[in-house]
Parts: structure tokens; C-alpha cells; sequence
DNA sequence: TTAAAAAGCTAAATCGTTTAACTTTTTCGA
DNA sequence: TCGAAAAAGTTAAACGATTTAGCTTTTTAA
């Protein structure tokens, strides 16, 4: 029992097949009456429609957007922040009948889905490099978030601003400061960055966090060496830990963490409850996203709250929009109890 | 611009259009000088291969899988064991240069991608029953995991089983018993059963669970009323929340919850400890999955483990392998501290 | 030397639609 | 009643590949 075909329809029906497809697709180029009739007939002998694949082919549009994510998938739908963005682009691309394929950032190529994918949204710096490259030389519309691809528009939060204030708020004139990086260098595990040079500064929003961090330290006139920034390499707790760690048995040791991500804050936080030390007392602690968790510890964590459900969800709003405008979304410092 | 195809780099090199497609697909079908010859050529003018969406409808074939999830893609993404799960999924896939398409179990219908997709796995019972049927009636190949689609391969571990030797180690003569579980009866929030009649009870996993605790129970002569048997519509915090209170609040409280998942497990117990309650003196729980949290609490969790990221991987397999056969996992008891 | 086999390549049919261009029919105001 | 415009359908050419059958040419083997 093959399957059917407009072909075979056309036959049974005694009309041609572009009435047929018309009956599907234009409503408008055909009588009302016919449309009805044309319609129940194919219900009537089976057949549920135009082929996917073909109209793929024909019409050049699949209905499937690709999400490029940064990292690999075994990763990001454990973290929070990541799996709550997912969710908010799910959610359009369900309201406007478009499908989802999820791409892994560290993928060779991206060749096997540009033919017939509408469009890429891509989540974050993908680890492979190679990957920027061909999103930005294919032609299907791309949007980027939490992080930039010349020319093609992006969504973000300010995160130079957000950072510069959130820092603002925790520090002090004479304080010893460290700050918990992201993605700051290459590099496989978590380290001291010293002097490594700085990786991919452009389009990072970590590097502008890392600036915003700067402004309000020279603003204050406190000097934060190098040896002082710790670089993790992907925002999972086993990296933040070892950075923990390492930073709190330093000497002497520091009375300000910066954290460039909840995830680490509230391992840093743990970390230290369990060495007895007084937080905010004797070290004050940010960071950054506002996910749940970290208004439910106590003390619950000061940091930079942004909604990821609505970044997924204006990500793909926009790339469904065909502008090519970036769009800046708001945030809120959420000062919390790792304050004081 | 115009994106280059195959006709035209078969003019530019003067081969027929069948070479340069042998030249990609089908090695042995031309001599390997020629085969280099013209896979250099095509670099250098910039053909990047076949094109995908053509290649879709003349081969039948996309390398796409569909990955139907049971809820909600909102919730799948948070839910550990979902979310391991596609985890194991997405590795195996990408592995074999297969990609992933996420399809949410509370859509209307499967008819958007059936005519390219390679194959479904299917996790858990669709909420949306029709889909069910859909998929049945489809001719792509199918591979459930978690449930149950008349003739086709299933991936589970012996629920019924499992569940049975979790209680047997729970229980003693005379307790005192609830359940909270999962999916049992139709309603949208969380309740007690009462006469409730059980849903689709053929299919469902949670049944199987059902089946194995009553055989626990019968064998030491306890008698669980209807009334103190919970159903929570989903495996969320909220209704685990909500289950928690009822039956803690409940005369006479209960000596030992059995619940069907961790999630729900953990949220009581963490309620039972709020309320005083002393675990596993006063209240013994246990839970079913295996998560990586019920590990970290204090007491830690009785549960049954069960790796998700395996079934997703073997899902994956078993799909691309085509074969027919249902497959059992292994699974393991662990006796926890919740049950002292 | 030559028939048979193997290798290398091509022409043409096909996959199942969509859509621009065209033909025929209907409508409707003057 | 006429003629132009609008409506309803049809035809046929894409869309960009894969693949079978067949045609040359080259190699093998007796």
C-alpha cells in the first residue's frame, strides 16, 4: 500500500493537481465549494496532505529552526540558565507550528542542515570556531545571544552596565578582590588566568562582564592582579568548585568574590559556609543570571537577575520577524543577604 | 549569487551530473583518480555537496530523528531524569551523524514531520493521546521508551519488579502505608485516587509500579486504601509539594510513602524533616529513579536506580539499528538512609 | 585475435510538490 | 447585449538531487 500522492488525487478527483495543492495552500485561488470538496475527498481516501519533504524541496522553508548551542547538549540541559532559554524558544517556535532541532556547538558543521533548515539561533560562543564562521557565511537568517556574529542581530543584556553596577554595589575602597571568570581563556580546566592572553575578546559577554567588573574596581582604585582571576572553562559545579576552593585557601585571602555566574556563587557560597567562614561578614560574594536556587539559599546571593525564558523567546520572535535588529533586554540587580 | 548545483558543476566539468553525485555518495562507483578530481574541483568553485532538502525527497531519507516527549518541552528540560535522558539520546545520535528534532508530546499532531523524519522515540505516553495513534499508524519506525505502543520495541526497565522489591524492603507487617504516584488517574492537579477509575493502564509504567507495590503489600497482609493513594499529574515540584503536606497532614499519618519517583520523594522528604518529623524513625520514604540528588540529602534516598542516560542511549540505538526487539534494563535497589 | 567481462560514464526517469503563465468561464456595468 | 475584468482552473516548468539501465571503452583470458 504506497503512499498517496496529489498525483494520484488529481486523478481521482477528475482535477489537476496545482487545484489540489491550491486546495491546501491557497485558499483564495480557488471556489469555496471546491476547496470543501477537494478537502473531504482526500480525507475520504487517505490522504493527509502535501508531502513535507517535497514542499521542503519546492518551497525553499521547512518550518525547522536550528539552536545552535554553545556547548555540547550533555551540558547545557542540566544548566539552568541554558535549559530556561530552551524552554523560552521552544515555546514561540510551538505558537508559530515551527520545529526544533538542537545543535550541538562543539559539531564540525553545521553543512548537513543549512539546505533545509529556516534559520539558526545560536545560544552562546560555539566551543568549535569553525561554527561561527560558516553561520555567518551561509545565507538563512541567524540570531545570536549572549553573544555577537558581525552583522547579524543579537540578543543581549548590558552585561558591561550590569556587571560594572552589580560590582559597584559589593565593594568598598581597600577591599581584596577575586573574580570567578567564564570562558575568559582557552583553556581545558579551571586556573589562574596570570598573564594568558584573552580569548575571542569581541564577541564574549563574559570579556564585558569582566570590563564592567574593571570600571567600578578603578573607580574605587582597587587592583585586582591577574592571579587573582580564575577561569573556568564551561559554568558547571565541578569547575566552579575546584575554583572555590583554590581561592578560598589563598593568602590572603579575599573579602570580595565576583562570580560571573550563579552556578558558581552558590558553589563558592557552599564552599565557604563549610569552611566556617562568615558570609557577608568576613567575605562578600555576587552573581550573575538570578537563577531560582540562588534565592533560596541562606544567605540568598546578590546578582544580576535576567530572564532567560524571555531571551529564548525573543530570540526566536526575532529570527521568525526576518529584522535584523539587535535588541537589548532588560536585567535587575537583585542585591542579596551575601551582601549585607 | 546563486547557490551552485550539481547541473552546474556537471557543466563546469564536463562530467554528467550522475559522476559528480557518485563522486560524493558512492565511491566505488568511479575510479578514485576522477573521485578526487572532481571533489577538488568542487572546492575550489564552491560547491559544498548535494543539496540536503533534494536529497531528502529523492532518497527518502533525512538523518532526522524525532524525539517525542510525554509533557511538555518546558517541563522536560528541567526534570533530571528527562533531560539525562535526551542527553543519552543527542550522544548516541550525533555519534552517527544523526540530528535531533524535539517534539513536544502535548502537540496536536506528528503529521508536520513524519514524511522526513527518519524515525521517532517516543518518552513516555504522549500526553495527547492521539498522538499515540498517530504514531502507530505511521510506517517510520517507533521506539518507546517508558511505555508501551502495540508492536513496537519498547525500551523499560521490570517496572513491576523493581517497585516490588522497593517496597518489600520498605515494608513490615502492621505499617501503615501511602502512595504517591504518578500519572495513575486523569486530573490536572494533584489528589487522592478514592474510585477514581486508572488511566490507559495497559501502557503506562506507573501502573506497572502500582502492580509491584500492591504484590509487596499483599504478601505481608497490608491493605492500602484507595484514599491513601496520591495522584500528581506531573513529576514537578509543585504537585510533589502539594501531595507532601496532604499526607503528612493526614490521621494517621502514614509510617511509609512509597513514591514513584525522587522528585516527589525528596520534596516530602524535606517537608517531613520542616514538620519534625523524624525519617526514617517515625517515616520511612522511598523513591524511584535513582537521581543524582537523592544521593546528597540527609538521610539520603531508598530508590530504585536506574541509568537515564543508558535508555536514551540504547533508544537511539535500537532505532538506528531498525531491529524490532523490546529491551529490558537493569536496574538496582538502593537502600537508603530513609529507610534506616 | 577476439569474445566476454569489467570499469567508467551518461541519459533519462523519478521523488512529490509549487507556481508563473495561460485558457476558459463567469460576472457585471454601461 | 457587449466587452472588459475578475474568477476558476489547467498546464508545464521548476526545485536539486539519485539511480537504473544502457552505452562505450578498457581489460582479461583463452
Amino acid at each position: 500500500m504506497k503512499k498517496l500522492t496529489l498525483k494520484d488525487v488529481a486523478k481521482e478527483l477528475g482535477v489537476s493537481t496545482a487545484t489540489i495543492s491550491n486546495a491546501f495552500n491557497r485558499p483564495d485561488q480557488l471556489s469555496a465549494v471546491k476547496r470543501a470538496e477537494i478537502l473531504d475527498a482526500c480525507k475520504k481516501i487517505g490522504y493527509t496532505g502535501p508531502n513535507r519533504a517535497a514542499q521542503i524541496l519546492r518551497k525553499g522553508q521547512s518550518n525547522i529552526v536550528a539552536l545552535v548551542l554553545a556547548d555540547s547538549l550533555d551540558y547545557m540541559v542540566t544548566d539552568p540558565v541554558a535549559s530556561t532559554f530552551i524552554q523560552g524558544v521552544s515555546r514561540v517556535l510551538r505558537e508559530n507550528q515551527k520545529h526544533l532541532l538542537l545543535y550541538a556547538g562543539d559539531s564540525e558543521s553545521i553543512a548537513d542542515v543549512v539546505d533545509f533548515v529556516d534559520g539558526f539561533i545560536c545560544y552562546g560562543a560555539p566551543r568549535n570556531p569553525g561554527l561561527s564562521q560558516q553561520l555567518n557565511q551561509q545565507s538563512k537568517p541567524v540570531v545570536t545571544v549572549d553573544f555577537n556574529l558581525e552583522g547579524r542581530p543579537a540578543i543581549n543584556i548590558d552585561n558591561e552596565q550590569a556587571s560594572y553596577e552589580i560590582a559597584k554595589a559589593a565593594l568598598s575602597k581597600g577591599d581584596h578582590v577575586a573574580i570567578l571568570g567564564l570562558r575568559l581563556i582557552d583553556s581545558p580546566s579551571t586556573c589562574r588566568i596570570y598573564n594568558s592572553p584573552l580569548l575571542d575578546a569581541e564577541s564574549s559577554i563574559t570579556h564585558r562582564r569582566l570590563d564592567g567588573y574593571s570600571q567600578a574596581l578603578k573607580e574605587l582604585d582597587i587592583k585586582v592582579d591577574s592571579d587573582w582571576i580564575w577561569n573556568l572553562p564551561e559554568n558547571a559545579g565541578v569547575y566552579a568548585i575546584q575554583a572555590a576552593k583554590e581561592v578560598l585557601y589563598s593568602q590572603p585571602r579575599p573579602n570580595v568574590i565576583l562570580c560571573m555566574s550563579d552556578i558558581i556563587a552558590l558553589e563558592l557560597l557552599q564552599c565557604a559556609m563549610s569552611m566556617g567562614i562568615d558570609v557577608p561578614g568576613e567575605l562578600k560574594i555576587t552573581g550573575f543570571d538570578g537563577i531560582e536556587e540562588a534565592s533560596r539559599t541562606r544567605p540568598y546571593l546578590a546578582t544580576v537577575c535576567q530572564s532567560s525564558v524571555e531571551k529564548g523567546m525573543q530570540a526566536a520572535r526575532l529570527l521568525l520577524s526576518g529584522e535584523n535588529q539587535s535588541m537589548s533586554l532588560p536585567y535587575e540587580i537583585k542585591l542579596g543577604e551575601t551582601l549585607g
